[in-house]
DNA sequence: TTAATGCTTCGATGGGCATCGAACTATGCA
DNA sequence: TGCATAGTTCGATGCCCATCGAAGCATTAA
């Protein structure tokens, strides 16, 4: 399939349905999915989905990987998960304003994938953390890494110049869908979360956003990075 | 209809159908229509614009205001209006790219509203311009009013600290649809739209977000505020 | 009151498309 | 070579929903 060049509302349908939605949805995590994967968070057959992952790859809003007998999905770029991003936070502030309860499962809130960067009450509470200890300047909600930030995330190891180098902009302010703040996205953010990993603090959970932090690897993220309060 | 609460899908479902696309985006020129209006701009029965209509009061995207016999309906805030942007700019960028051309009427691309502020060619030199004029910063794709810009921008008879003072950020770039490149939002982008019409240095075009420069009105814009070189 | 205008409700029609069974291709494994 | 698994194509089915004619309600003007 290759639709070509889909217009607005083309797309908005192609997020529209919600079999696509689930699996658009589930990309969200960051990790390349195989077909029958998505075919089973959306649960449909895997006739249907592969219509659909077909539809999703012609509009341009998936690439595809072929890798042995598998296919693996994921999102296109950044510019996509933000896209779902903002929809999904739309439709949480559609919703009257007392069932703001955000999602359902608390791990979730806890601590999430966002694409490629932390989410959830420990992600706001992090970038709120670096704005008080004024590592990260935030003007009219947008955000920028300030000397003293420099400073400080060199010293844990982060390439900030590598980062700058990149197209993708360093440090971005992405508004949580559970908690209805800022948190750190960006190249910065990626960093940040790929430190968390590698340094063992934090797990993810297979097939979900969900991040588990061990309780070691809370009390070293509280030690190495300034945390807001509760 | 009161769908009471919109889910990702069916939100993108009900910015998917054709005919409401096409309203959403007549209503992206800020201004408040009428139903009968938004039937035209859709190309559609009053029937069908009236049943699409619910829906989208129902899911909360648009507000409607209710004048006598005439029932006036716009977006229901700027983040309504931002997600439509962001979704016009990710169809955009899906085109392949030599066939990014932008939309077709010239008089669009030259100068255009989107949603309360200047966008199109004219709104993104205005945005390079005061950029290399140093009276606004941008960093990481962000932007803020630098000292030298607050000074020049109270002289022009902008009182930002009651801008400040409102919920939304001052200052904010907006990807422009057409040239694909920034162009300046926020409360004050709004404020700088909301000068050069009540100088009369443009006026609207009737049912279109086109704005129209008078000779004059350009000259003196030129005068007046700081333009990037085409 | 009557007529005109703006908008809505109802009902019938039709088209688009998601869905899955069945059959097919492609890759990997033994 | 044969079997299992991953993914696709085709065709038939059925549902959802956009559409509009006709009739109805509400507001304004005369």
């Amino acid at each position: 399939m290759q639709t070509g060049s889909p217009s607005l509302p083309q797309v908005a349908a192609l997020i529209g349905e919600p079999a696509r939605a689930s699996m658009l949805t589930a990309l969200m995590a960051g990790k390349a999915l195989t077909a029958t994967e998505l075919a089973l968070a959306a649960d449909i057959s895997c006739q249907t989905a592969s219509s659909h992952l077909a539809k999703l790859v012609g509009a341009g809003l998936l690439q595809v990987l072929k890798q042995g007998r598998h296919k693996y999905f994921r999102l296109r770029d950044g510019q996509v998960a933000g896209l779902i991003e903002t929809m999904l936070n739309l439709s949480i502030s559609l919703l009257p304003v007392n069932i703001r309860t955000g999602p359902p499962d608390p791990a979730l809130r806890r601590a999430r994938i966002c694409y490629d960067h932390l989410a959830g009450e420990l992600g706001v509470r992090l970038y709120q953390g670096l704005q008080q200890a004024e590592f990260i300047d935030e003007r009219d909600a947008q955000a920028s890494v300030t000397e003293k930030g420099k400073a400080f995330f060199q010293e844990k190891g982060c390439d900030l110049s590598a980062l700058e180098r990149r197209k993708r902009p360093l440090c971005r302010a992405c508004l949580d869908w559970s908690e209805r703040s800022h948190h750190l996205a960006g190249s910065l953010g990626q960093w940040l979360l790929e430190d968390i990993l590698t340094r063992d603090w934090a797990r993810r959970q297979p097939d979900s956003r969900v991040v588990l932090l061990s309780p070691t690897g809370e009390k070293a993220l509280y030690r190495n990075y300034p945390l807001a309060k509760q």
